[in-house]
DNA sequence: CTGTGTGCAAACTCTTTGCATAAGT
DNA sequence: ACTTATGCAAAGAGTTTGCACACAG
């Protein structure tokens, strides 16, 4: 969490307009249900059915718009688990992930928690941007 | 390189037959484009046109059905690096991968060379069945 | 023969795009 | 006003499915 629960909502206007993005009442409906409190992974899909239930009238490509406004923006960062959904996480720092398998669902692991050992020296001419653990779960 | 460039092509038909599998014309030329030489990465798109290109007629469905038969039999394994695509890897051992994001290809990181510690423990009613580490790198 | 596998084309899911309309500054 | 964002519907990519025909055992 970074908000607690009832913390003032932080300034979601200055956010998006710091990241050269118009805040209309879309975007910040979204960043309102994204950053609101705090971190998530949610689909497009999911992202949408949620701004319907509360009543913002806002279209499935608008959705994915501004997702990926945002995480060009650097607001959001995208998660690949499996070939047919995007995730995306409202937790851009360092830091890996479980993921459960059968329902689907993602969860946090702190990036300072795991530490990575050996890893070769990548090919000539190529550097590593980032190392993504996907650790899948199955329930037992 | 599992088996060396000249060594005797392995027993195709058997390998099939042992995973249930009967050893049609067309799962045989896949099976030997895919296990023939070393390990491999592929999608479905680059195995369709490598038969194809090898004169060998097969649809795209087919090899979509081929390469999830031989997934679920456990001749190959399905590696997720983003959302679009999915390849399926020769190499069903322990072990990690490189992505190229430029060019989309992988190559395998030895899993002995990896360790991975302060993994936390799973959640309630969960356990660990396989731990995806990949390195996205960019071209420096 | 008998049942499994294959090819084709159509369906399906998720995602992106084009263009006219609406809204922000 | 002027520019950027939105909605809709259609297009697009990758993958899957249904059914008649073909082939392996």
């Amino acid at each position: 969490m970074v908000h607690g629960p009832n913390l003032p909502i932080p300034d979601l206007p200055a956010k998006l307009r710091h990241s050269g993005l118009r805040p209309t009442r879309q975007r910040l409906a979204l960043a309102k249900l994204l950053f609101g409190r705090g971190h998530r992974h949610v689909t497009a899909e999911d992202l949408h059915a949620e701004a319907r239930a509360t009543g913002c009238r806002v279209s499935l490509a608008t959705v994915y718009n501004t997702l990926h406004q945002f995480t060009a923006s650097g607001l959001l960062r995208s998660v690949t688990v499996e070939g047919s959904r995007s995730y995306f996480d409202t937790n851009t720092g360092d830091h890996h992930h479980f993921y459960c398998q059968e329902d689907g669902r993602l969860m946090d692991i702190e990036g300072s928690a795991i530490r990575i050992a050996g890893l070769p020296t990548p090919p000539d001419g190529a550097s590593v941007e980032r190392i993504d653990v996907i650790v899948r779960l199955k329930s037992r």
